[in-house]
DNA sequence: GCAAAAGTGTTAAAGCTACACCCATGT
DNA sequence: ACATGGGTGTAGCTTTAACACTTTTGC
């Protein structure tokens, strides 16, 4: 009946790279597994593909089952398929990235799947191969957001300009400048003022924005060149 | 005996989208399907996934039996997995790409799986969703090159500063300025005077450069701020 | 009043653009 | 000698980096 006899028929896995900022680090969003295999163990959020599902809904069905959220930022960014990398049985990964603020999470939907929000630093060592995969999100975060305004997608709708700095002074681990940054990120036309400030400053209460949607499409080049040198440490 | 038993196992393709540069245009290399399904037709090289295989591997089995080359330059660029992709049955592909010295090639190879180099705007229909993945290519191509020293993938070894504008020009579909372009290029360190002439050259015979291997790697970033605004058309 | 964070201005250096001019080669 | 393409120089503009100063707020 197959029309293809000889090829070899694989797993096929989704995993989701979630990340978040908390207003200081990047943020992982991580399980720690009470199911088999590695049990007990850190791995990304995953599942297997299903039969009348595309990759991308699969990967949109895996954020919702955890986060309660949908509309995320969600793209794929690689594919991992060692011959060994699940020592069960062999399966290849579609690896996606999502970015949410991560004040939108659903606490009990995170609890349930035994999840938790850990920094890069405190990250432990993740099961398979997920932790290069987590390399591998870096790496494209940091090219992403240097090249195009991506970086809203960690912030709440309106934002203040110190907070979308610590943002890419997280993404980069770099410390910017506060006026040339300030006068670079408006140049861009992409906020515009919400005429609101941001009330929890404990001193001078900063200005809160939010993106200028219409531009944002037109403006997807606006960051072109906006990082010196993402990449390098 | 399997420990997944609800997950579906489905068939894994590999496509290689493979680009040259023969001096004028950036040049596709596609097959003339004298198989089926879609004989006749035109599409990506491919095969699929074998049992005790990488998927690294399995493009670099796939480009070599195409071209007689190893050592090629090939990165996994996407992997496309809907539903009805492939008619007969459901089936992922994970999607390479790779860039060659179009001088290089072995023609008998070529012949024998009725290969043939083609502009992209020679470029006929192809089959299933291959359009879409050559579309990505470009895309990353135009993104990939402006970032980093990559485009000497697709020249001799030796080459002219004339002919890198060339294939600059081709990738961006812009004409560059001579003068600034020799400037910027040779500013990065990256090229060595070999000392020797194109003689090929009609008029006056432009100076042979080569990569400096040891710089390569160091300035694998000298690229960055290179091209204005590649993507935008 | 003072500390801390936000917001605005300035200036020198660097980089980029748009040019003009000269050189080498084949016809 | 002249047409063609290669190689180098430069002036003016724009952008960037590195600064100092003022404003607002809580204590």
């Amino acid at each position: 009946m197959k029309r293809y006899p000889d090829a070899i028929r694989i797993l096929v896995a989704i995993d989701c790279i979630i990340m978040g900022f908390d207003g200081t680090a990047i943020k992982l969003l991580l399980i720690k597994r009470n199911f088999e295999p590695e049990k007990g163990n850190w791995s990304l959020m995953g599942g297997f593909l299903h039969q009348n599902e595309d990759l991308e809904a699969g990967a949109e069905r895996i954020l919702f089952d955890l986060t309660g959220l949908n509309n995320i930022f969600v793209e794929h960014i690689t594919t991992a398929g060692k011959i060994d990398r699940d020592p069960v049985e062999r399966t290849i990964s579609v690896v996606f990235f999502a970015l949410i603020n991560i004040n939108n999470q659903d606490q009990e939907a995170l609890n349930a799947h035994n999840a938790q929000w850990l920094s890069l630093e405190e990250k432990p060592e993740l099961i398979f191969d997920h932790d290069e995969m987590v390399t591998k999100a870096i790496e494209y975060l940091r090219y992403k957001a240097a090249l195009h305004p991506l970086g809203f997608e960690l912030l709440p709708e309106k934002f203040t300009i110190p907070q979308l700095q610590k943002l890419y002074e997280a993404i980069y681990d770099m410390k910017l400048d506060r006026r040339n940054f300030s006068r670079k990120i408006l140049s861009t036309g992409l906020l515009v003022d919400t005429g609101e400030k941001y009330e929890q400053s404990a001193t001078k209460k900063a200005t809160l924005y939010q993106l200028n949607q219409d531009r944002y499409k037109d403006k997807f080049f606006a960051f072109w060149h906006f990082m010196p040198h993402p990449g390098i440490d």
